[in-house]
Formats: C-alpha cells, sequence, structure tokens
DNA sequence: GTCTATAGTGCGATAGAC
DNA sequence: GTCTATCGCACTATAGAC
C-alpha cells in the first residue's frame, strides 16, 4: 500500500505541518489536501496527537535507517565523527520537510517530552559511545556527559538549519567544513 | 503604574505562555488569572499577537539593560568572552520565565520571522566585534561569520536551557565550565 | 478604564449511511 | 474503509453599560 489513504494523509499532513506550523494546521485541512474525506482521517488515527506521533516515529526511523550506526572502531575517532556527522547533516538537506517537522514536534507541548527524550536518547547512543572512546584515549575533553550531548545536539541543530534555510550554502566547502570544525573544535580535550 | 491593570496581564500571561504553551493559554484564562475583565485585556492590547509582542519587546529589552554590552577592549579576548558569556548565563538563570518565553516566540509562528531576526541581530552585535576582534589577532577561526553567529546563539540556548532545567547544576563549576570551554574552543582558531 | 454578556468563528471528533 | 453531515465546545474579539 504504498499510496493508500492512510499514507496520503501523512503526506498531507507534513507538508502542511511544516509550512503552518502543527497548531495551525487543522484536521479538516489534511484530510482536503489528502482528497479523502474528513471522517476518513479519524478512522485511522483516534485523534490529531496521535497523527502527530505516528508521523514523528515514522519520520525518526526513516532517519535511523538511513543514518546507519556504524559500529564503532578503535581508530581514527576524528574520521568515524566526521563521516556520522556528515551523513546526518546530509539526510536533513535531503529530507528538509522531515527535519523541520521533527523540530516542530520538540517544541509542540501536546507531546510529553517523556517520548521526545526517549527517542533523542536512542539516537544518540552512538555519540556517546564515540564521546567515550575519546575521552579514553584523551582526544576528546572530560566533560559532563549530559551536557556534552546536548551540546552536541544543539550544535547539530543549528546546523542542520542554518543548511535548510540557505540550500545554497549546503554543498559549499566553506560552511561544511565550519560547522563541523566548530562542532569537533568544542569537543576536543 | 508598578500594578496597574496592563501589568498585571502582563505577568499572568508570561506564566501561563511558559506553563502551556502560547497557542494553549486563552486570553480569557490570562485574564482570569490576573484578576482582570476579559475585555480589559483587549482594551490594552489590540489582540493575543499584540500581547504577546508587548510581552517579547519588555523581555528582550530588560535582558539588553541588565546585560550591558561593555565596549571592547584590545587585550583579554577570552576573559571578555567569558565576562560577557556568564553575565547572559546569569541572567537566564535568574530569569527563567522570561527566557523560556523568548525560546517559545522563537518557535511561535504568528510573529513574524523579521520581527524575530531583527531582535536578535541587535542582541548579537557585541559577539560579532568581540569574533572579528579576535580573526584580528588570530585567536579566532576564520569561519563565515553567520554561520559562526548561528553556532553561538544555538550554543547559548544549549546551556541556559540546560541550567533552567537543572538549577542545581548552575552554579556547579563543572558545569559551568563544561559550557563556556566548549563554546570558546568551537571558535578558537 | 473596567466590567458583563455574547457574538461569531473554526475546530476536533462522532454518527450513521453506503 | 470511506463518505456526508453535524454536534458541541473553546476561543478571540466586540458591544455597550457603568
Amino acid at each position: 500500500m504504498p499510496d493508500s489513504k492512510k499514507q496520503k494523509i501523512l503526506n498531507a499532513a507534513l507538508a502542511l505541518f511544516v509550512e503552518q506550523g502543527i497548531h495551525s494546521t487543522s484536521t479538516a485541512s489534511i484530510a482536503k489536501a489528502a482528497n479523502v474525506a474528513n471522517g476518513t482521517l479519524f478512522h485511522h488515527f483516534p485523534s490529531k496527537e496521535a497523527l502527530v506521533i505516528s508521523l514523528y516515529q515514522s519520520v525518526k526511523q526513516d532517519f535511523s535507517q538511513q543514518v546507519a550506526p556504524q559500529n564503532i572502531m578503535v581508530g581514527n575517532i576524528k574520521e568515524q565523527a566526521r563521516t556520522a556527522w556528515d551523513n546526518a547533516i546530509d539526510w536533513t538537506i535531503t529530507h528538509p520537510l522531515h527535519q523541520q517537522f521533527c523540530l516542530q514536534v520538540m517544541h509542540y507541548q501536546p507531546i510529553t517530552s517523556q517520548l521526545k527524550a526517549k527517542v533523542l536518547a536512542e539516537e544518540f547512543k552512538y555519540l556517546q559511545q564515540l564521546i567515550e572512546l575519546g575521552q579514553q584515549v584523551n582526544l576528546i575533553a572530560t566533560h559532563p556527559i549530559e551536557y556534552m550531548l546536548d551540546n552536541c545536539h544543539g550544535q547539530f541543530i543549528t546546523a542542520s538549519s542554518f543548511f535548510i534555510n540557505n540550500p545554497k550554502l549546503a554543498q559549499n566547502i566553506a560552511y561544511r567544513n565550519a560547522a563541523f570544525n566548530m562542532f569537533w573544535q568544542s569537543l576536543q580535550a
């Protein structure tokens, strides 16, 4: 069912949510954009909130699968970090709607911060391992790990937002290097 | 008029916006919390949006006045950065509602991104001067300035959010140093 | 300036035929 | 599963007395 009505609803919702914001997008307008009756939406999703959560989880799953978390190897920590960083940034550039929707969900209060935290923790497992390995070989500073992860996440959001808002710069080496170098240097011992 | 009805409305609005989100807070509930009639709110503010903007501007003005932008001197760039950073972080810690409201406004779509950008540009004038001076003496890396400013802003948001969410750590030197050191190292040449 | 009362609107969700 | 029709509610904003 690649283009079932359910999928059409999800696609329409994604576009409208990013364009207008989640709050400002009515379920009626989603149904209309999906060429589907109002009641059909509530047949597939018990509520608007359930629709948002369902969309969020499918987007995060897509991210996890495409930005596959490699297994960490002993040497070349900086290189591994760069590869992971570039993969993640490339995903956000090729999936701007998905990324912008995730940013909106982060500030959408009807969804519990518990759910958001759970999804993020899963996403940053690889990064935490990389940092801890780097600390063991004195490459990465030994600040409190919770803060380091928050800071990394913040820098990732900054970079992806910047490149989505300035698509012409997304392939510009100076900007791509700036983003990674600031990120990497902030971690260095 | 320190406790005029207008001020009571602004105070009540700030608390409710932060607690429930701007979208989820009705003008009626603001009036009720302020012990003021529904119509009184619309006497002082032509619309809910105008109320949000008025509150936003007064908060940003308070920030600017208290975190006074010193004039930059030639030596001691890192020390000046640390002072400015600590002043700004201290303000957010002592004014958590104000800071959290500003973060909400950033993602509140009814307010034009033009207005938000204008306010931010004003706020980051001092930082830009500091970076440019640091670049002249080869202390700070010469990445594209637009990206550097975005990244700095992002790290500031990360730090202030972290300390507001973990108030016990706000006076912990290890965490405070982590926040500034990651920030400073990300800039270094 | 402040109040009460309510107009007017748009939304999430449901009921029930097909 | 999909549709049409609509209920009931909550909200912003206004009108008009005091």
